[in-house]
DNA sequence: TCTGGGGTCCTAGGACCC
DNA sequence: TCTGGGGTCCTAGGACCC
């Protein structure tokens, strides 16, 4: 008896922000478009033939294509669009795993029977995306993540690109190496120094010489990869794990206050979209960009979790302070800060050291957890066992 | 107009603990 | 007393992705 193995779905917006912009102004139907300003955020594909990419200085873009029309980001559209066309993933199927807020894999894997095939699946997908909300996304189909996410990126714009079982290594080992996941600029030359083109070239390499030329991880699984072997499944409601804004300045000087009162708007900005997420941050990354584009991170870790917007200032501030001479020295030219180690808002942790807990230590810092915050539904929890701590369910204001 | 803004994961060393 | 192994956490940096 034949047993399909589980397809998945790789959908992917094409050009979204420019699509997007498109959607909403016929003017700008079938011309080329640029999102941003200084610097290019999306091209429409009319704006790609001309050989402007993301991310590419926007003075640049402009003299590959002077006739491109230029329109500044509305980042709340695009937010609405996303969530919609999500709607329509999960009208799909709820095994629906987001990437980033224009791509998502889709296990299709139980649907055969109401719903038929794969390819069926994926066409009406596209076909509903067009309908609904007026995209055109491109899908790729196959048995792993990774193979989906390679066919749909080769099937763009507009496309539907089905891989196989039985054709997986043929379709995938002609490609270049930067088709594989986590290949990027620095990896790609090291494997073409080697004389490493291609994914099949990798596919013949020993997993131990991989691993001695890019490190562990990333020679595991570009073995892993080149081999096809990638039996990550789609994972729902996967949670973010840090929050961050950031702010490009320049290449003016800053004063010290300038960049206080700077920090002070980003961490009020970060610490908003926290509480919004019901979720609170343990750990305060500052971020810093130098005129020779350098960069460096300084990273304070608090005691327990917090969304209050003082505590995390105040912490950022001692690691901007500190980095003061650095920022002197070396020209700052962004500033940004990120919020890690998130947990749950509605629970804090205290952690006390262990030679501390003590039964009378234990209810000592209960007491004092219940005068700061009020709360009679204080409860103790994993206080035996070497993570010792008091679980606070915290009372809205 | 040299290079935006949002993220993820991995590595490596030091501190600390058992 | 000395040495060592194994584990976790924190910090900083780097590669990569869209």
């Amino acid at each position: 008896m034949f047993v399909s193995a589980t397809p998945i779905l790789h959908a992917d917006l094409d050009a979204f922000y420019a699509s997007v912009e498109q959607r909403d102004d016929p003017r700008l139907r079938g011309r080329p478009v640029i999102v941003g300003g200084g610097v290019v955020l999306a091209a429409s594909y009319e704006a790609k033939a001309f050989g402007i990419r993301t991310a590419m200085g926007g003075a640049r873009a402009l003299r590959m294509c002077p006739h491109a029309i230029v329109v500044p980001p509305r980042m709340s559209a695009y937010s609405a669009a996303s969530k919609a066309v999500f709607e329509v993933f999960r009208d799909t199927t709820p095994l629906v795993e987001g990437l980033s807020i224009d791509e998502a894999f889709l296990d299709v894997g139980g649907l055969h029977r109401i719903a038929g095939p794969p390819e069926v699946i994926a066409q009406r997908l596209r076909a509903n995306a067009l309908a609904q909300v007026g995209l055109p996304i491109t899908v790729g189909v196959a048995r792993t993540k990774f193979l989906a996410k390679v066919a749909s990126a080769v099937a763009k714009p507009d496309g539907l690109l089905v891989v196989p079982a039985d054709r997986e290594l043929e379709f995938l080992h002609p490609l270049p190496v930067e088709r594989l996941w986590g290949v990027g600029a620095v990896t790609a030359a090291k494997l073409h120094a080697l004389g490493i083109r291609t994914v099949g070239e990798v596919a013949r390499l020993d997993e131990h010489d991989l691993v001695s030329i890019l490190g562990r991880a990333a020679g595991r699984h570009l073995h892993a990869l080149a081999h096809n072997r990638d039996p990550r499944p789609v994972q729902v409601g996967r949670r973010r794990r840090s929050i961050g804004s950031q702010r490009a300045l320049g290449r003016r000087e800053r004063t010290q206050d300038d960049l206080d009162a700077m920090l002070a708007s980003l961490i009020d900005g970060v610490t908003r979209r926290l509480r919004n997420a019901h979720r609170a941050a343990r750990t305060v990354v500052l971020r810093l960009r130098f005129t020779d584009f350098t960069r460096a991170t300084r990273s304070h870790t608090l005691i327990h979790p917090t969304a209050e917007t003082e505590l995390l200032l105040t912490a950022a501030r001692q690691l901007l302070v500190a980095a003061m001479p650095m920022i002197t020295n070396r020209g700052i030219t962004l500033l940004g800060v990120s919020l890690a180690n998130l947990s749950d808002e509605d629970t804090i942790q205290l952690m006390l050291p262990f030679e501390d807990c003590e039964p009378a230590a234990l209810d000592a810092a209960l007491d004092h957890v219940k005068d700061r915050f009020g709360s009679a539904a204080v409860t103790r929890a994993a206080m035996l066992g070497r993570d010792p701590g008091i679980s606070v369910p915290l009372l809205p204001d």
